[in-house]
Order: C-alpha cells, then sequence, then structure tokens
DNA sequence: ACTTACGACCGCCAAC
DNA sequence: GCGTTGGCGGTCGTAA
C-alpha cells in the first residue's frame, strides 16, 4: 500500500447528555472505537480517536444507570471530524445551550454530524436540520414533525445519509448507521469485518431501505420502474432528456417525482449509484481504472476521479489500494488473536503470582 | 489555471 | 377550488 496515502484519521466526539441510553452510547463506542479490533489486527494506529464530551458529569440515577467518568468539555467537539449525538430518553426537553451552541458550531463548520434515534431531536434543536432529511425513532415521528416542521422527516427507513448529516431511527438500527460510515471511510471489506465481529447482517451503501419486517414497508412510488431501469443502463449516457423520455415525463415533472421520492435530483441519483458500482468493482474485481469507469457510466478517468474525491476524498487508485489493504475475514480476527504460547505465558504468571500470594 | 458553454435544477406561473 | 403538469427563464455547477 502507498505509504504516503495516509487513511483519514477522524477523531469521533460522542456527546454524552444527562438522559442518554446506554444502548446508543455503546454502540458508536463499539463500531468506532475502543481499538479493539485494530489491535486484534496489529496494526499501530486505530482509524478513529474517539471521546466523549458533555456538560458536567453523569449522575447514576440517569437513564444510564451508571457514571462515566472524566466528560471532556462539550465545546471539544470543535476539533472532531465527526459528531455523534445517541439517543436520550427526553428528547422534547430543551438542552443546555453550551450543547447546543457547540453542536451549531460544529455543524456549520463543517463536521459531519450523527444522531441516533432520538439525538435527532438534539440537532434539530441546534436549528442544525432545516431542510435536511433526516429520521428518527418510528415513536417520535408525529412529535418530530410538529417540533421541526423545516425539516425533511423520512419514515420506513434504519437510517438517512443526507451527506453532513445522518440520521438512524430507533435503537439497534444506530449499528446499520454507524457500519455505513465505516464503509464509507474505510471500506465495506473493514465494516464487513467490524460486522461480522459485531455478528450483525448489514445493510449500508444501499439505496434501497433495510428489507427489514419491524419497519413499515416503505410504499412503492411511481418512479419504482425508472429507477429499476436506470440502474440496468447506469454504464450508458443518461442525460435528463433521456430520462424523462424513458418515463414518458416532462423533464420538470420527472425532477419534481425525483425530489419527492427519492429526496435526490435525477443526476444526483445517478451519480451516487454510479459511485457504488464503481466502488464494488474496485474493491471486488481487478479491472483497472480506465475499465471501470467505463463500465459504470463515468466515461472517463477524470470523471471518476472528481467524483471519488468529492464524496469519498481518496482517488480511485487510491481507494483500491486503502480498501483492500483494511479488507479482512473473520478469519484474520482467530488468527491475530494471541498465540497459544503467550496465553501460556499469561497462565503461568496468573499462577506465579498467585502461589507467590499463599507464600508457596 | 482559466474561460466558456452547456446542461441541470428549481421557482414561478399558466393550463389542464 | 385543488392538485398536477409542463414550459419558461434565471442561476448555478461542471465539463471541455
Amino acid at each position: 500500500v502507498n505509504p504516503n496515502i495516509a487513511v483519514r484519521q477522524h477523531r469521533v466526539a460522542l456527546v454524552v447528555l444527562e438522559s442518554t441510553f446506554a444502548l446508543d452510547l455503546a454502540i458508536p463506542v463499539q463500531t468506532f472505537g475502543r481499538a479493539v479490533f485494530t489491535k486484534l489486527r496489529g496494526e499501530a494506529t486505530p482509524p478513529y480517536e474517539v471521546m466523549l464530551c458533555g456538560v458536567g458529569s453523569i449522575t447514576p440515577d440517569g437513564p444510564l444507570g451508571f457514571t462515566v467518568g472524566e466528560l471532556a468539555p462539550v465545546e471539544a467537539i470543535a476539533s472532531a471530524d465527526t459528531v455523534v449525538v445517541p439517543g436520550l430518553e427526553d428528547p422534547l426537553t430543551a438542552q443546555h445551550p453550551r450543547v447546543l451552541h457547540a453542536l451549531a458550531e460544529a455543524g456549520n463548520a463543517g463536521a459531519r454530524m450523527i444522531s441516533l434515534c432520538a439525538g435527532a431531536f438534539v440537532l434539530g434543536q441546534a436549528g442544525l436540520l432545516a431542510g435536511r432529511r433526516v429520521t428518527t425513532h418510528w415513536a417520535l415521528t408525529d412529535a418530530f414533525r410538529a417540533t421541526f416542521p423545516e425539516a425533511e422527516l423520512e419514515e420506513h427507513v434504519a437510517y438517512v445519509d443526507d451527506g453532513q448529516i445522518l440520521s438512524s431511527g430507533g435503537m439497534l438500527a444506530a449499528t446499520d448507521l454507524c457500519l455505513h460510515v465505516l464503509r464509507d471511510d474505510l471500506g465495506s471489506g473493514y465494516a464487513e469485518g467490524v460486522a461480522r465481529l459485531l455478528i450483525h447482517n448489514p445493510d449500508y451503501g444501499s439505496a434501497r431501505p433495510r428489507a427489514d419486517p419491524l419497519l413499515a414497508p416503505r410504499p412503492e412510488g411511481s418512479l419504482t420502474p425508472v429507477l429499476a431501469w436506470l440502474a440496468e443502463h447506469l454504464h450508458e449516457h443518461l442525460d435528463l432528456q433521456r430520462i424523462a423520455d424513458h418515463a414518458h415525463l416532462s423533464k420538470r415533472t420527472l425532477v419534481r417525482h425525483f425530489r419527492a421520492q427519492t429526496g435526490l435530483s435525477p443526476n444526483e441519483w445517478v451519480a451516487r449509484q454510479r459511485l457504488e458500482a464503481a466502488r464494488s468493482l474496485l474493491e471486488n474485481t481487478d479491472l483497472t481504472v480506465l475499465q471501470v469507469a467505463h463500465s459504470t457510466g463515468f466515461g472517463s478517468t477524470e470523471n471518476m476521479r472528481r467524483a471519488f474525491t468529492y464524496r469519498l476524498g481518496v482517488s480511485p487508485r487510491d481507494y483500491r489500494g486503502v480498501v483492500q489493504d483494511r479488507t479482512w475475514s473473520a478469519n484474520d480476527f482467530y488468527r491475530t488473536r494471541p498465540a497459544s504460547h503467550d496465553v501460556d505465558d499469561g497462565i503461568r504468571r496468573g499462577m506465579d503470582i498467585c502461589l507467590d500470594s499463599r507464600g508457596v
């Protein structure tokens, strides 16, 4: 792998509030942090640095049920690349002004903002959700709509990726979102490795909603057949006129329907699909960048590189290098466990200590 | 790096 | 009257 290509070193700040839920706090800690996966693989530096931020301290009689030790002041999120607001028990209560101010600052500075479950209410209070596509726990949708009419609430999905703002629905959907982010940052090989350790079937990176029986099915839109046709013809030249002709709609109406049903413009939707296709080919085949660019409809390597650097922060070539270097399997996990003699040493030392303490 | 031209997007409005 | 459609034109982003 090219040593000049540093995998983006991310700092992830988790905002711990009075009524934060243990589960929603644990999921990002487990997926982003604690370096456990990195240590198992023998790597020097973990891909993320995780820090816990808040105002004051957390008392053990809150919803968390325990304390979390020293919290960095919430203003510290200003230095984070990614800010996560976990779900909390009383989303309608106004949060501390320092929290809201720090979130607004971080958001305006361009940090990636992630809410889990009811955490979307906190981002909303910070004024970050105007015009944004966002989701939250299904039991809170009415309250959310009433409180933040300026946000575009999406139901029937596990999570929503609106670029800078990402949000997941109820509780364990946070896992899907966190794995989606891992995949975006480090590739699907890494994300799948983490998913396997968590024994979780990830559904990241898909434009389709998770096929989960517990989520109400998303109503089929009139564009469904058009989207299917587009997915089949990604490698061809697709301008607005051609798509409109195929859909038997005017360009204007087509754009409107796209916006309503996918939240995206036609071009944006096609660009994302092409990016997904190109990622898959780079990760799973030996096709050259030029071949990938042609077969995914980017047309030229310049085009494709622009899309990659814009959305992923790396060129296609470097993406392939980073991703393949980071791909690992469950077998790697077992291989990188300490060799048996290390274990034996450890046990022996432990027994020595026991024996010493007994004065034997 | 810079200019240029073209297409995409979307607000607006009239027509259905 | 209300919702939907689609044409027009201004602005913006992007490809060449």
